[in-house]
DNA sequence: CACGATTTGTTCGTATGTATG
DNA sequence: TCATACATACGAACAAATCGT
């Protein structure tokens, strides 16, 4: 399954074979990861690789910690979606953990930031929201 | 400086300090950061507690690691604009490890994907591109 | 209510590898 | 060749929170 002798570092190589089961669906949305001890123990490797490789997922918004109960596949909400206006500009970054904090976002989530033509600025989580500019007008 | 008997984890601590000298701009874009040896001293810590503060950093896109001269504050490249056009739809998150050498994406960079009218999708790295939703016609 | 099992978080130490100057 | 700096990986220990008995 992982190969030490590899180019590719063990924990890498871990991250990868778990993001596939999750992009392949084969674990679910709000399913839990095998716990770390069990991970150690499957591929005969250290506690600080497993973490290492859980760490790599949780950075890309793959997985949430739910502790101490386990970790699962982060389960995307429902978009809401905002109306973007002429003018407007959006860039996304990562958020402070302040920001992390007021809006709720989990771990391994952007922000896109919204400049409204008048200089005004929002922030949304990239991952709940989707920004819309309309077709036609409305109404 | 930090405190061991803290609420707060000593390489969140850390990490505050470090983020608030980059945004305070006390260290500048492109600059160096102290390194890990050096950190370990100032503040008496371990090697391990000093990395997870810089992974900290890493995952927020605010250091990029310039291997092995050092680690430096990240320099935000001068944005490129995309044009929306009636229809789109806009969301944010984070790359998967192809598609950040595809794009070359620095970590804690995420992406925009702009999904056209027609359902045709677009990838823009957050960091360097600029989405506009035009006023006015333009030419 | 107490206790143990489970699971993730934090921190230390140690060792080796790789690339640059 | 040597020093510097980050990467990878092992082991160990204790903390905190939750859950079942």
């Amino acid at each position: 399954m992982v190969d030490p002798n590899a180019d590719r570092a063990v924990f890498r190589q871990l991250a990868d074979l778990l993001r596939d089961r999750i992009l392949s669906g084969e674990l679910a949305p709000g399913e839990k990861v095998p716990s770390e001890l069990r991970l150690t123990q499957e591929y005969g490797i250290s506690r600080t690789t497993v973490r290492q490789a859980m760490a790599v997922l949780r950075a890309e918004g793959l997985v949430v910690v739910d502790r101490p109960r386990g970790t699962r596949v982060r389960a995307a909400e429902a978009p809401e979606t905002v109306t973007l206006r002429k003018g407007d500009t959006v860039i996304a970054r990562m958020p402070s953990p302040a920001e992390r904090r007021e809006l709720d976002i989990a771990e391994g989530v952007p922000v896109m930031v919204v400049t409204r033509a008048d200089g005004s600025t929002e922030l949304y989580s990239g991952d709940r929201t989707e920004l819309f500019y309309p077709p036609v007008s409305r109404r």
